[in-house]
DNA sequence: TGAATTGACGTTATGTTATAACATGTCTAT
DNA sequence: ATAGACATGTTATAACATAACGTCAATTCA
């Protein structure tokens, strides 16, 4: 039994990429990066992503297909994460407070619901962008 | 200037399906739906969906990448509108009340955020598949 | 020890979702 | 009548994701 917090050799690529770009990247990108260190097809990176996206240091931006390094330790532990991201400059930031999963258990409860993975995403422009 | 809304037919068209369609539907498969009536190729599904889209009488589930019919008259009006998705049944509760756009108003002030679009969608088990 | 299990890896092919680019038609306001 | 806006049709292609197969190395436990 290995311990979880140790990556194969793959996914320590995948997330060193991941962790270079604050930006959110798409598989394809992933891959057109690694490709020097010997990736040669889609699902290497999809394979490695779904474990880091599992172990909670990547998520997956439903809404831009694409992914990002965990900005927290450990999200999962909570409720849930809301990502605010610029359409201007890319730039994701990820809400991961008690307002969150307030509203999360709130909705659950409304909806007598048993919720296993949740996806909040908000488009617009950030405020850096909107003053410049 | 038309009234907008006034359909075109291609939008009435793929409107009708997804209102036969009580569960998320894929571009592609209204586009089967339609061949009978004349359609061939994805463009014109995903043309009509823009436009039906823009007037909230159809949503994107981005988790899915699927389209189904607004339940409510007019979401579009309030914050934003919650999706809760049944992993077993497929089913989809739409919820558009205060608590959502209240969550939706405290994330863009505390993120100094201009929300142009939101998706919100949880995945898991509905109250009716848990019980069966 | 060695058979069985597990998990990562590699490769080819294919499936699924979405858009680009270009041509045509059809209203409507001036 | 003509310019503008909008809807349409068609072909091709881009972008995202997984199926199905085989290999290999480490682990385990009979």
């Amino acid at each position: 039994m290995k311990k979880s917090a140790e990556l194969s050799n793959n996914q320590r690529l995948v997330m060193a990429v991941l962790e270079r770009e604050p930006n959110p990247m798409s598989a394809y990108m992933i891959l057109d990066e690694l490709r020097g260190s010997g990736f040669r097809a889609p699902l290497q990176v999809y394979r490695a992503l779904e474990k880091l996206i599992g172990m909670g240091r990547v998520h997956r931006l439903e809404s831009l297909n694409a992914f990002i390094a965990c900005s927290h330790m450990s999200c999962e532990k909570t409720g849930g994460t809301a990502f605010v991201i610029c359409n201007r400059c890319e730039h994701v930031q990820e809400v991961c407070d008690d307002s969150v999963s307030l509203f999360l258990a709130g909705l659950t409860e409304k909806t007598k619901f048993k919720a296993s993975k949740t996806s909040i995403e908000l488009h617009g422009v950030c405020d850096a962008c909107e003053d410049a």
